[in-house]
DNA sequence: CATAGCTCCTGACCGC
DNA sequence: TGCGGTCAGGAGCTAT
């Protein structure tokens, strides 16, 4: 569910709510991806400060003013996995946790909540976000989808230098971030390049294409409020349209919305891939 | 090294 | 209605 679009509006939903907060306490459910990586307790008293984005992930920095702290900057890097979302709810309204709410931050501002039915979610805490566990794993992210420093060249670049098909290298993430497997197909059905297109196939002026595609599909689900397949909220608990106007994904067997051909499904590194063998040519 | 496959977990859905 | 099988939006880890 949460790819780049879902995880942004989700920071937008909170950023300015939470900045400032002091931490009251902390509640951890069942284990997630992996463990907090701290002492809860450690985390009380600390101060939110603007949460920021890299790729998929959310880094929520929580400083500590008190001489004795050894991490004075510090906060907690938090990932949405497959089918986590967060909640921030101010004053007394906060609902008892559910049987999917996995951890809970109180703030002198309102409650954090992460709910995450599968646990591929997790909240880390790294002492920086230039330090250990959290450098670490955005080490190998790939460039911002919308940083002007990712240019059509650079991005053809970085595809002539790889076999792979191209959805599957979309999906990897460590040339350019965002996409997951609903927008990775989208982009790919807008640019109309098959998915199955080796990335050093791909000519300048086509790569050139699905640079802008990914743009243009990320920018839409953005002003969306990301898509709402299953259960995708934001902080406020609101859902996402972007779902409504998916042009491949999920429509296996239906009529393409641009030839008169049929959406097709596929298997592709061991994730679904919908495509139109009609418009989409390699 | 690049690449392919496996894996974590719960829930929804489909066919019988 | 119940049951078993299949599939699901992420991404780090391991083997080749």
């Amino acid at each position: 569910m949460p790819e780049l679009p879902e995880v942004e509006v989700t920071r937008r939903s909170f950023a300015d709510r939470i900045v400032g907060a002091r931490v009251v306490s902390l509640r951890l459910g069942a284990p997630l991806r992996w463990p907090l990586g701290c002492a809860p307790e450690s985390l009380v008293g600390r101060c939110a400060g603007l949460v920021t984005r890299r790729g998929k992930y959310l880094w929520l920095p929580l400083s500590d003013a008190s001489a004795s702290s050894q991490h004075p900057g510090g906060g907690l890097l938090l990932h949405l996995g497959m089918s986590g979302s967060l909640a921030f709810t101010q004053g007394d309204t906060a609902p008892p946790a559910g049987r999917h709410d996995h951890f809970d931050l109180q703030t002198t501002q309102g409650l954090l909540r992460l709910t995450d039915p599968r646990r591929f979610g997790a909240v880390v805490w790294s002492p920086g976000l230039d330090a250990a566990p959290a450098s670490t794993l955005l080490a190998r992210l790939g460039a911002e989808p919308f940083d002007a420093a990712l240019t059509p060249a650079h991005f053809h670049a970085a595809l002539r230098a790889r076999r792979t098909a191209v959805k599957t290298a979309l999906l990897a993430g460590d040339i350019v971030v965002g996409a997951g497997n609903i927008y990775a197909c989208e982009a790919l059905f807008e640019a109309a390049i098959d998915p199955r297109t080796r990335c050093d196939r791909l000519s300048r002026p086509r790569s050139e294409r699905l640079l802008a595609a990914l743009r243009a599909t990320l920018s839409r689900a953005l002003e969306a409020g990301g898509s709402t397949l299953r259960d995708f909220r934001d902080a406020h608990g609101a859902a996402g349209a972007y779902q409504s106007v998916a042009r491949v994904y999920g429509r296996a067997g239906l009529a393409c919305t641009r030839c008169t051909g049929t959406v097709r499904r596929i298997v592709q590194g061991q994730r679904s891939t919908f495509f139109c063998p009609g418009c989409q040519k390699r």
